[in-house]
This record gives C-alpha cells, sequence and structure tokens, in this order.
DNA sequence: TGTACATCAGTGAACGCGCGTTCACTGATGTAC
DNA sequence: TGTACATCAGTGAACGCGCGTTCACTGATGTAC
C-alpha cells in the first residue's frame, strides 16, 4: 500500500467537510477518524489550507475534464431539438453527469464541490473565487456558452445574474442533501439517493433557466 | 438614549454576520465596531449564541407577521387570477414585498436571514432548524400551502422538494449578494440593489415552481 | 560485502494564538428609613 | 434632608480551551564507496 495515509486524509478529510464544512472541520478530528497522526496533514499538505485544496482538485480536475470533453462530443452531436426546454434538458444533464461520475467513488464529493461554491461566493473579496475561476473556469465557461444558446434573448449582465440564480438551485440542494436526505426519509418514509435529486432538479432549472426576462431590467 | 449599548452590537453583529457568517465573525470584531466593551456581550446576552438568537429575532419576528398579514390579506382578495403563473408571481411578490421592508432599517438583515436558512440546512442534525420550525414554522407554512394551489400536481414529497429548490434560489442570491453585486459593478459598471434582485428573481421562482415533475419519481 | 550517510514517512509533545467566557470591580441612579 | 443600601450598566483583565502549526526525533529504506 503506498502512502495510503494520504489517501486516509484525503478520503476522512472529504466526508467531514461535506458534513461539517471547512472551517467547523478541525484537524484533529480529520486525522482522528483517518487514525493517522495530527502533525501528518501539515506534513503531507504543508496546511490545512493545502488539505482543502487537495481536497477539492481530487474531483474538479477530474470534473472539468469530463465535463470538457461530454461538451464537445455534445456540440458536434447532430441531433438536436429546436425545443430549447429539450435542448437545456440535455445540457444541464451533461453536466448532471459529469457530477455523478466523479462522484461515484466517494458520494461526499458533491457536497464538498456545493460547499466550496457557497464558500466562494460568501466572502466578497473572494481570494478563492478568482483562483478557482483561474484553475478551473475555462469548462465552466464552455457550459455557460453553450447554456445560452437556449436561453432567452438577454444581455450579458442578465444573463450572469439568471445563471447564478440556477447555480443556487444546485448549490443549495447539493450543500444541503445530507440534511434534506434526512428530512425526506423521516417524514415521507422515502430513501432517495443524490442521482435522483440531480435528475429532479434537471427540468426545473431548465424552467427556470427559460423563464422570461420581465419589467425594468 | 436608552441602551444603546445593545443597540449598536445588534447593528454592528448584524453587518458582521451578514458579511462573514455567524461562526467567522468574532465577539471581539463586533464589539470594537460597536465601540463596546468585550464583556457587554455576555452581560446583555448571556453567550455568542444569545447574541445570534437576537438579532435573528429582530427580523425573523416582524417578517413572520408581515408575512402572516399579507398572505390573509392575498387570501381574501377577489381578483384572483387563473393563470397560475401570474399568480404565483403576485404570492411570491408577497413574500418579497415582506423581506424588502423588514430589510428598510438595514440592508443586511436579508443576508443575514439568507446565512441563517444556510447554516439551518448545513447541518444534519439541525437544532437550529428545529428551532426555527417551532418560532416561526406556521407562517412559512401558510406560505407554502398557498403556494401550492398553483404549482402541478404532485405528492406531498415532491412539493416537499421542489420548495427547497425554489428556496435554493432566493437562499444563494441573497447570501451570496454581496459578492455578486461586487463582480455586477466590476464586470458590468452597473450598479444594481438588493430590491432589483428581489424583483428580478421572482419569474425565475416561479417558472422554476412551475416546471413539469418528469420520469420516474 | 560491509559501512557510513542521505532521504523520507511518520510521530509525540509542545507552542503560540485567538476565541468565548468569567469575575471582581466601578460608578451612577434609585429606594428606604 | 441625610445616610445606608440595592440595583444595574458597563469595564479591564484574566482564564481555560481548542485550534493550526512547529520541532526534534525515530526507524526504515536506499545509495555511495
Amino acid at each position: 500500500m503506498t502512502s495510503s495515509t494520504i489517501d486516509r486524509i484525503l478520503d476522512a478529510a472529504e466526508a467531514e467537510f461535506a458534513a461539517h464544512g471547512f472551517v467547523e472541520t478541525s484537524l484533529r478530528t480529520i486525522t482522528t477518524k483517518a487514525k493517522v497522526n495530527l502533525a501528518a496533514v501539515n506534513y503531507h499538505f504543508g496546511s490545512k489550507k493545502g488539505l482543502i485544496q487537495a481536497v477539492t482538485d481530487r474531483f474538479l480536475g477530474p470534473l472539468t475534464h469530463l465535463l470538457q470533453v461530454q461538451l464537445s462530443a455534445y456540440e458536434k452531436s447532430t441531433n438536436k431539438s429546436d425545443d430549447n426546454e429539450q435542448e437545456l434538458r440535455v445540457l444541464l444533464g451533461v453536466l448532471a453527469r459529469s457530477c455523478q461520475q466523479v462522484a461515484q467513488q466517494n458520494h461526499h464529493r458533491l457536497a464538498v464541490f456545493a460547499r466550496l461554491i457557497n464558500t466562494a461566493y460568501s466572502q466578497s473579496q473572494g481570494h478563492l473565487r478568482k483562483h478557482l475561476n483561474h484553475q478551473y473556469g475555462a469548462s465552466f465557461l464552455y457550459f455557460m456558452k453553450l447554456l445560452r444558446k437556449h436561453m432567452p434573448v438577454m444581455t450579458n449582465e442578465q444573463f450572469f445574474w439568471r445563471f447564478h440564480y440556477l447555480l443556487g438551485i444546485l448549490v443549495f440542494s447539493l450543500s444541503s442533501s445530507e440534511a434534506l436526505l434526512a428530512i425526506c426519509e423521516r417524514e415521507y418514509a422515502s430513501n432517495r439517493s443524490l442521482d435522483q435529486i440531480m435528475a429532479d432538479i434537471l427540468p426545473v432549472m431548465a424552467s427556470a433557466a427559460q423563464a422570461p426576462i420581465l419589467g425594468d431590467f
């Protein structure tokens, strides 16, 4: 087993970050759960910040690569519909499938992803946002470019806001998924999965994307 | 000036909580900003938790009361439309107006509100969620009851999820509003306000609410 | 083959810091006799 | 009216704790001569 210490730390961190967020998870919790010495985190990752980056890089790399590939496959495909809403669902489906594929190995990954975005937008100076944009922005810009083709005519600014409204659906649902799934099971005795939520969200996001622009913008 | 210390603490806390969240704001920051002794928070509010509760109670009380009143006025009104989407916008408009009214005295209030909901759903045990539900749940349940009338036919469980998808739009937009407004100004030289965002969101939420239920739920 | 040295994963204990909280205290105002 | 006591807002300094980080150290493996 080659350096399983590193993997055990990453796995434990992923689970704790997903459940309690970055700041509210201590290195002591992580290292205890990983059955690893406290100092091992700083030894392997330099700092807590380094660990967070390692955790997020582990899925953001594959995710953006997958998204890139699948999007260009989509763009080259010929059987496109004239129905914008239908096409939006397909496009959002590409994103969803990329997410699901990345989340296959570890179901905490999407919650961490959502928390990351939430954190990035929660601080107005936004060093994290800048870093993410610089490192992984290209794939998402590509996605946005395709998305926009099937949305109502609007200015760049209008699209900027609309896109973030859509992002809100995804981010809130994913970062609250643990709580929502627990409530759902208690209240409706229904055992749903993250995949089902993702499938459930697609038509909602597609409708939201196509909502008309009203009034005095 | 009767006990302006308390008000100064509440105001400073509101602003800091809105900008940096509850856990990442220290009492030292708040008391410094309020030009008040560090111990004053514990003297007047018992603990940091007590302060957070006082800050949130200050607007959740008025907000839920206002919502209650305006909703029953709405329910008694006669000029209802047959257009569900139109009616949804009106209903969401009632919520938006209540929020705006409460936020009039202090524009940080909505961001704090959003952060509160985010926090409540971010921890799966959810003591905070239970407390909010017990204290203020009635008004929001009333709102949900009316909302549902104009949404597609669905089971309680389906409505539960759909409602939280809508909530995601609102909560993400509001809790990220500071960052989003800053980006918007930098990128598009456009000076928007919270009120505009709220107005902008309504049709998006209405469309999302009406999205059809697809596939194998 | 044997020896000296280098490298590296991992460890135990401590360090310094910022945090929420506590406590003894002050000084002003109100109240009882 | 004067005096003794109670109440209460507010304060300065310290306390204890959990945190991320550091440091000297171990023990195993590889490498050079």
